[in-house]
DNA sequence: TGAAATGTTGGGGCG
DNA sequence: ACGCCCCAACATTTC
């Protein structure tokens, strides 16, 4: 068993598959991928760490326990295959392109000495191009897609293995580190921002959240100031949780269960999306959009990123992703917009962004959410959409609760102003210590300017 | 899971 | 009591 992103023993088709054998042994390979600091939050290393340790331990109760090898799994599993003399390698099929080429390499490796690689399903709730239109084609449209979806029986979960069979012969030579010992994930963080990684904690916050919160998710969704989502992301990504146990346990008994399930459903729309488009990964889902020419503007890219708009819930945002390794989803779709409709800067230097800092970055999520907010995805319209952020913030932190956490120099100022402090008269701005440009940035652009054109520069382009 | 412009409605102040 | 005006709140249309 080859765990990559299914880091648990609930509801896994393969691990049940593979225990099914007269031996086995669980192996975890450890990618310089997953290290690289460009790439991969330290919170998502912390969170890795600490599902391996999990899973160590949960495999280590049903008689297993987990093999961590450091190296590039293309060349690692075959040879630990190879060592071990196994027939079959057991895995849940990922999509992004960067997995699919990889168990390819994988695959056919194994085969030069007679091995299989055997994918199962486990990532999403329904396979990927299980949803099918009439004429049998992947969706393109979301609505749809969730008819369809919705209707599917996508069977119940699956219970841990009773027991593990006994590792082969030879696993001592495997050259491994102890899963508690992971040097490269040992990262010191702020823990009570930062989500403890594994298994066992993913079940707890999956519980808390059925037990009630998910009943009000309908009308706390999207109050930013406010902890109403499930926070579920990464346990999601690291599949400490099984996504079809979380839409199996909802029992739509409230409009929140009904929300939130809708919200599950667009976790699998955008990865059956990238299953069958893996181009998507790369630039626009839309063909008449891959050559946008958008701006290659670093100095706002780096006020952007740095939470340094003058924009109090766009720099809200930005600092909370920065701290928490997370950001609510209301605040993406509004820094997305900013960024790619304020700014005009190419999405994907967004997209890498997030996927940089977010502990739950998630290839295709990600990616879906950031098309859809450019206006280059599977729901693209015909009109441009803009985000108003000084609208979004009244609607969405009406009493500055969030602005005022993650945005600390703007704490003291009164609500009807704390969306737009730049109308305050210098007399105010002198009395609340809150000199636009000195204590906090002057708006980097006048939104109803950039607004114009970004609707200028999207009739020019297209 | 948009924003802004435009249209409609209804309450309150006032002559 | 009534008409008129203003304006907020809400709904619809347009981009």
């Amino acid at each position: 068993m080859w765990f990559r992103r299914d880091l648990r023993t609930h509801d896994l088709p393969a691990l049940v598959a593979a225990a099914d054998a007269d031996r086995l042994a669980c192996v975890f390979v450890l990618d310089p991928h997953l290290l690289d600091h460009e790439r991969v939050s330290p919170a998502r290393k912390r969170y890795l760490r600490q599902a391996l340790v999990d899973l160590d331990n949960r495999l280590a109760d049903l008689g297993g326990r987990l093999l961590v090898v450091l190296g590039d799994p293309r060349h690692v599993v075959p040879a630990v295959a190879k060592d071990l003399e196994v027939d079959t390698v057991h895995v849940t099929a990922d999509h992004t392109p960067f997995a699919v080429a990889r168990d390819e390499a994988v695959e056919t490796a194994l085969a030069d000495d007679g091995r299989t690689l055997e994918r199962h399903q486990g990532v999403s709730i329904a396979p990927p191009g299980s949803v099918r239109t009439g004429s049998d084609s992947v969706y393109k449209v979301f609505t749809p897609f969730h008819r369809t979806w919705t209707q599917r029986d996508h069977g119940e979960p699956l219970a841990p293995p009773a027991a593990l069979p006994k590792a082969p012969d030879g696993v001592g030579r495997i050259d491994t580190v102890a899963p508690t010992e992971v040097a490269q994930l040992d990262v010191e963080g702020p823990d009570e921002a930062w989500p403890d990684g594994g298994e066992g904690p993913a079940r707890d916050r999956l519980d808390d959240w059925l037990d009630g919160p998910v009943d009000d998710y309908d009308d706390r969704r999207d109050v930013l100031g406010v902890p109403g989502t499930s926070r579920l992301s990464p346990d999601l990504h690291m599949g400490c949780l099984s996504a079809r146990e979380a839409w199996t346990r909802l029992d739509r008994r409230s409009p929140g269960q009904d929300t939130y399930a809708t919200e599950l459903a667009w976790r699998d729309f955008y990865l059956h999306v990238m299953a069958e488009w893996p181009d998507t990964a790369r630039g626009a889902f839309r063909e008449e959009y891959r050559d946008l020419p958008w701006h290659d503007d670093d100095d706002a890219f780096e006020a952007w990123a740095e939470g340094q708009t003058g924009f109090p819930i766009v720099d809200a945002a930005m600092r909370q992703l920065v701290t928490m390794g997370w950001m609510h989803n209301r605040a993406r779709m509004i820094v997305a917009s900013f960024l790619c409709k304020d700014l005009l800067v190419d999405w994907r230097r967004g997209e890498a962004h997030f996927m940089a800092n977010l502990v739950d970055g998630d290839t295709c999520s990600n990616n879906g959410g950031w098309q859809w907010a450019a206006g280059t995805g599977t729901d693209a319209q015909q009109f441009i959409r803009i985000f108003n952020p000084t609208t979004q913030g009244k609607r969405f932190d009406p009493d500055g609760v969030y602005v005022r956490r993650w945005v600390p120099e703007l704490a003291d100022l009164p609500n009807n102003r704390i969306h737009e402090p730049w109308t305050l008269s210098e007399e105010d701005q002198e009395v609340l210590a809150v000199v636009i440009g000195e204590d906090y940035p002057a708006p980097i652009v006048d939104h109803s300017e950039a607004r114009q054109r970004a609707m200028d520069w999207w009739s020019q382009a297209t």
